[in-house]
DNA sequence: TCGGCAGAAATTATCTATAATTTTTGAGCC
DNA sequence: GGCTCAAAAATTATAGATAATTTCTGCCGA
């Protein structure tokens, strides 16, 4: 088995379940069996034990002790926690990131912004949007902030995902432009209230699902 | 072996350890071997590496593949970056708590301040202390939110220890008295902003160690 | 005396096997 | 026809065993 190192089967089934979670592959409260996921990475279930612990804690997943694993379940009220959590901690990491941001990175961040606007699909999109926020928000170094953010992204791309699965149209995102055009003119204050407000907008949209119906789905954009 | 429901032999484990850890019992840096805590706790190992990951998570250890786990390291940056956290989180928290706000949660939480001036050593003190923030912040109904704040109190409480292990006296809490009167009159921004501001108080404060010397240290205190 | 290099010991990560619990199935009964 | 209870199947949780990696130890040579 090609063991790359520093690299872990549990972590790569993490991973990889991770993905199928947030994607939507694997729907919510859907049981997660862990021999059969064993079986199909081709591993005994101790390691798929251990990936299931850490989706466990970034809420991916929960677990009832000896009645299995589930896909966590969300709804509106998770959505909104999300979205109200991530804003007041990217605010924080913000303000300690503007004292370290460089012109260079500013421009790395405009160039995802470009992305995503140009972007085909949500997968891409979000892929884009993600690399923006993180990119203005590393120069914060504080390691578990960013830690604790990245899961609630993960979090926030489930809900974008369930809600624009089908139907997927680009859309220019004026609030990561308003943001670095505040940043660029040294506004920090400026840029940490619209990323706050920004990071909470949650949307009605009309979604079409497989049997041609239509019907409006609440859904994070941010 | 008496199984409680609900309570599996890993979550023991990992509640044992995380205790340990916080107390100072176990030192930062410090290793765990997987086979010496399944012996002491007479299990095997697969349950200790389920603990394992879930102190990873919660930031109380660390782990690299193959070369083992170690209780997470910790430096006033890092003291600094959780105080900010809880900040950031605990008045969201509140903000969503404030309007299911009892009079009887309020006297709760004044006998948990009491409780918590009247304490002997640190370790009453600060399950007096924890008791408050989260009486107050319960009502709030986000899960995931507490869970987080959490984990951000015992980050806390390892600093707290590590700072008053050999010398406590006992103080009176102003600022919890002062959130407390803020939320009786129903002003529930004064209450926020004095949490904002308690949560990320850190002092300096004179420790004799074994030897009989004193140096400062840095320690977060609400 | 110090640094580097075997070999040994310890430790981690994984797999296979066993025990215990839960869920499902199906026969018997009302 | 639907309900109840018990046996069977599936699944989880833990234990014991194995392979592979890392760390320690002590020796040798510069």
């Amino acid at each position: 088995m090609t063991n790359h190192p520093d690299d872990t089967i549990a972590s790569r089934i993490s991973r990889a379940l991770a993905d199928r979670i947030i994607s939507g592959e694997l729907a919510p409260g859907q049981r997660l069996r862990q021999d059969h996921v064993a079986e199909e990475f081709g591993a005994s279930h101790v390691p798929v034990r251990e990936a299931f612990r850490r989706l466990e804690a970034q809420g991916l997943a929960v677990s009832e002790p000896r009645r299995g694993v589930r896909v966590a379940s969300f709804d509106l009220r998770e959505v909104r926690e999300v979205a109200e959590m991530r804003a007041a901690l990217e605010v924080l990491a913000l303000r300690h990131a503007v004292p370290h941001l460089t012109p260079a990175i500013l421009d790395r961040a405009a160039a995802a912004t470009a992305a995503a606007d140009s972007s085909r699909d949500v997968r891409s999109w979000e892929a884009a949007n993600r690399a923006f926020h993180r990119l203005i928000l590393e120069p914060c170094a504080m390691p578990r902030l960013l830690a604790a953010i990245d899961d609630l992204h993960a979090a926030s791309a489930r809900f974008l995902f369930s809600a624009w699965r089908s139907s997927w149209e680009a859309r220019t995102d004026h609030d990561h432009r308003a943001i670095l055009a505040a940043l660029r003119e040294g506004d920090g204050d400026a840029a940490m209230a619209i990323l706050g407000r920004h990071v909470q907008w949650i949307g009605r949209t009309p979604v079409r699902n497989a049997t041609g119906e239509t019907r409006e789905v609440f859904s994070i954009v941010g």
